[in-house]
DNA sequence: CCATATCAATCACTATAACTGATATATTTG
DNA sequence: CAAATATATCAGTTATAGTGATTGATATGG
């Protein structure tokens, strides 16, 4: 029992058939065939039943199917692992909340790309349920995702921990005098932004439901659109304080257990992270203590 | 960069030589160097550095090390699996505290080995601590320790949750009066036992240290020689009950911080336990409950 | 300092295994 | 019943792995 029979294996139970198998293996029908039969015969156990239309796998084979997708995944990791010497080069794909990648990490994407030339970067967003499935799916090597997340397969590491506040216009002096209003409405910066599902339990829990939303692409605009009376918005702290004077809007703090939101850093638990995640993740860290320092 | 190919990478790394590695491999020299040239061509990188007396890993070759050893394993696990149908059967290594196997699972040795005749059964004994060790190791699949482990690449699943209790000559109406005793002794199972080092935790606390200790085979005797005034010792609650009648010995219940102690079946995370692991510890875990219907 | 031992690299050769292409056989589909 | 689609088998070819002898380099012990 070889990888290379595992992949054959592998390939004919996905495909569900030989033929089909041989020609995504860019071989013959009657090699996979011998193959197959082969193993079948070293582990003295049908692993497939044929049939007319094609094979399907026998309860044996389908206790080898894991076995094969490990060794596939292992065998490219080892690669990756070999071919990395430590310094940040190749492929790096990691994923993002969209949000998390527009108010944190994209200050850090030309300075990493420039410092690594060698590395190709890409950055898929999507929900921390949709990131969760592409770091288990192996579609991308890590992700930032809201924590907390729970899977005996994931890793979390914390990498933010913000206070969320919310933003008025100037106007209103506390949290109260903004909810008075019947007309509230959430400014986002996406429409599936993962703040927006906070702050719509922190209106329901006040007794506001589905309220209107206004959507903005930059951080500018929301704030500008808050200051201006048209709505209120939710916001990690540390970005108000520096990027704009509290003059224009009135920031309202909450209570500490609606205002808290960790972004971690989700991974595989049985996968090395490879250099040029490990040199991303180094400088986001290190521009939040810079960050904070100020 | 196949499975062959990473087995024999690990043999020429573990014995530091090309020689030696194709005498273990039975086949000759120049095929090992081949062959370990050809994979440092596909994989672009020197695993080895060649000296007088043989060769050494590079840092690439230290990165691919435990990845060769995981393949190893995997396809080691993948051939059980596969052949597992789920009767149990072939070998099956366990490891267990002395105590353990002696109180707990001694019972169970006979009607599982005839139940499943085919199944080899190896019992090895030690310390949690080793029988951690034999379990990472893989030199047991799953081990019956003593809990909590805290291990990542472990998983520990509870098997008995006793209450331990002190035994002493009857003459003695509470522990006070048992301790008064300077000259108190243990009297122990084994050296090696687990509860010896709880019950020495428990003597500490009250001012009493290293003891002298009797250490005897079976519980029978053990406990005459408690009855008899020779010394204390301290047991599982339920083991008590049942045995011996309450008139021979005092029986003195703990505190129940101090009392408890749990009994876990420690097993690697990654490996699929076999059918015949399974087997036994359900009927390990079937006699438990039996016994606590009683 | 030299004989000897040990080690990896190289190379021509052999043995083995993997692969190919043609054919056989079985089953479904129209 | 013919056509399409499967897997199985087999003889022949190709590619790969393994062998044995040789070379050159480096230590070790007298």
């Amino acid at each position: 029992m070889d990888a290379s029979d595992l992949k054959m294996f592998e390939s004919v139970a996905r495909l569900g058939g030989m033929n089909r198998a041989a020609e995504e293996l860019n071989t013959v029908q009657s090699n996979v065939t011998q193959r197959i039969k082969r193993l079948e015969d070293e582990l003295g156990t049908p692993l497939f039943d044929r049939h007319s239309r094609g094979v399907s796998l026998t309860a044996a084979g389908k206790r080898l199917m894991p076995y094969a997708r490990d060794i596939r995944n292992i065998l490219e990791d080892a690669r990756r692992a070999v071919t990395d010497d430590g310094t940040p080069a190749g492929p790096l794909i990691l994923g993002s909340l969209e949000t998390t990648a527009a108010l944190r990490l994209n200050q850090h994407f030309t300075s990493f790309v420039s410092s690594w030339p060698n590395v190709d970067f890409t950055l898929r967003t999507g929900t921390t349920q949709e990131l969760t499935d592409m770091v288990l799916n192996r579609e991308v090597e890590g992700a930032f995702g809201c924590g907390p997340v729970d899977h005996p397969d994931l890793l979390t590491d914390p990498v933010f921990n913000e206070q969320l506040v919310i933003l008025s216009a100037p106007g209103f002096k506390n949290l109260d005098d903004v909810f008075a209003r019947p007309d509230v409405r959430m400014v986002v910066l996406r429409r599936g932004c993962s703040y927006r599902q906070r702050m719509e339990e922190v209106l329901t829990r006040r007794g506001i439901v589905t309220p209107r939303i206004l959507e903005f692409g930059t951080l500018e605009v929301i704030v500008s659109t808050v200051a201006a009376g048209l709505g209120i918005t939710m916001l990690p702290k540390t970005l108000v304080g520096h990027t704009w004077q509290s003059g224009n809007v009135a920031v309202h703090t909450l209570p500490s257990t609606e205002a808290s939101v960790e972004t971690v850093y989700i991974h595989r638990r049985d996968t090395r992270q490879s250099s040029a995640a490990v040199a991303f993740l180094d400088m986001v860290r290190q521009g939040m203590t810079a960050q904070a320092a100020e």
